[in-house]
DNA sequence: TTGAATTTATGCAAATTCTCGTAGTAGAAG
DNA sequence: CTTCTACTACGAGAATTTGCATAAATTCAA
């Protein structure tokens, strides 16, 4: 496992490094957003640790920039501010997760573990990036659909939704496990956004005589082949 | 597995109950400590998830509470509050863990199943998700039932009905069990929804030939191979 | 600002759940 | 065998929930 740590403060790195270290993980330190900027596409990590307070360039700004550049590494922020906007704004723009320091240690560790199971999951799960049923084609890799080999333009929250439930073909989701999945943190289940996003992807990728999605009345939904 | 939720606001106890539940865990709700200490004795949880704001008696009092009455259940803290102090005197007044809101489902889910490795926690996908006998035959995944090769309808509590049956073939349940693991009623006889959702059930997937579910008189039903 | 993406709100039709009431049944007691 | 009683079956319909379309509001980047 290979992390990038963004990290100002000396005596905060050498903890980090230490003890990441010690777990076996293999750490890349940048002491600023300009320098992960410059050399983001040259490495692989399997997660990025970013604090939020940085010269120059911030946190959140960093993760903003990466985000746009199509960059999807489980990002955890970090911070000495505990208050709840300060996590909302970082998660808004595209964080996965938030720790405030000081933390135990363990706390950091079960984090990293909680993130990167996701992605070694996807990893096994999805060995072909290219799925095709019917007149559907998805790249998962080049973010493209096609439709009768039509290519048709899906939000990123389309995408995400349309890649969720290839990911579980023929099996059962339910709402709260796609509002988990594509939507990530929140509380909030008295929402209806997945069957808004539902019918959106519906209405772009499906036709009379091409259903993919169907509806199980008081369950979820299945991606049925 | 059995969790009790202690927590006063319904947003969020209705997203754990909602995502535990589809985890396959039942879940108990207590609105407040006090609720709590009038009935722990009666029922054993294998963990028990507590927000730290409660009304009254707050949840860090409570954790000490039922520790000093020789509780000792896992018990994993859940607060608004990221501070590094609350943490601190949580896991001094004896709970087991902490996590603040808000959190991704994933790492609840891995917190829990840390908490109670000792307990055998089978969450692992079903290996056996198709079950079939005679001209009966379900498909736990995909949520299908077929009689005699012809798919049928059933809605979800129908289904789950069938299902708590089937996971206990050739073995008496009582109303009071079916009640409990379909609708997850504890104190209610005075309902008869079980009779009618048997009579549901047993009009969509028998016929003279093909009898599944007996009923045993004043014990309850039985699903007989 | 604009326009696209996302979220929230709302209304309606249809499905589902559940209560009630009545009819029926099995088995015990006479 | 008949009667009685506790228990069970199930139709009808009220109450609730659900799915989904539509539209309005909000957010956000250019």
């Amino acid at each position: 496992m290979q992390i990038l740590v963004v990290e100002d403060d000396k005596r905060i790195s050498d903890f980090l490094i230490k003890g990441l270290e010690e777990n076996g993980i293999l750490v890349t330190l940048c002491k600023n957003a300009e320098d992960v900027l410059a050399c983001y596409s040259t490495i692989q990590w399997d997660l990025i640790i970013c604090d939020i307070m940085l010269p120059g360039m911030d946190g959140i700004q960093l993760v903003q920039t990466l985000r746009y550049k199509k960059v999807f590494v489980p990002i955890l922020m970090l911070s000495a501010l505990g208050s709840v906007q300060d996590k909302v704004t970082a998660l808004d723009y595209g964080a996965d997760d938030y720790i405030t320091k000081p933390f135990h240690f363990d706390e950091l560790l079960s984090r990293i573990k909680a993130l990167t199971r996701r992605q070694q999951y996807q990893q096994e799960e999805a060995p072909t990036s290219i799925f095709s049923y019917g007149e559907l084609t998805v790249d998962l890799n080049q973010y493209r659909v096609l439709v009768a080999g039509q290519e048709i333009d899906l939000s990123p929250k389309e995408f995400k939704l349309l890649v969720y439930l290839i990911e579980n073909v023929d099996k059962t989701v339910t709402r709260t496990q796609i509002l988990n999945a594509v939507w990530g943190i929140t509380f909030d289940n008295h929402t209806n956004v997945v069957d808004v996003y539902i019918s959106y992807l519906r209405n772009k990728i499906e036709n009379p005589n091409n259903k993919y999605i169907y509806t199980l009345k008081g369950v979820g939904y299945i991606f049925k082949t």
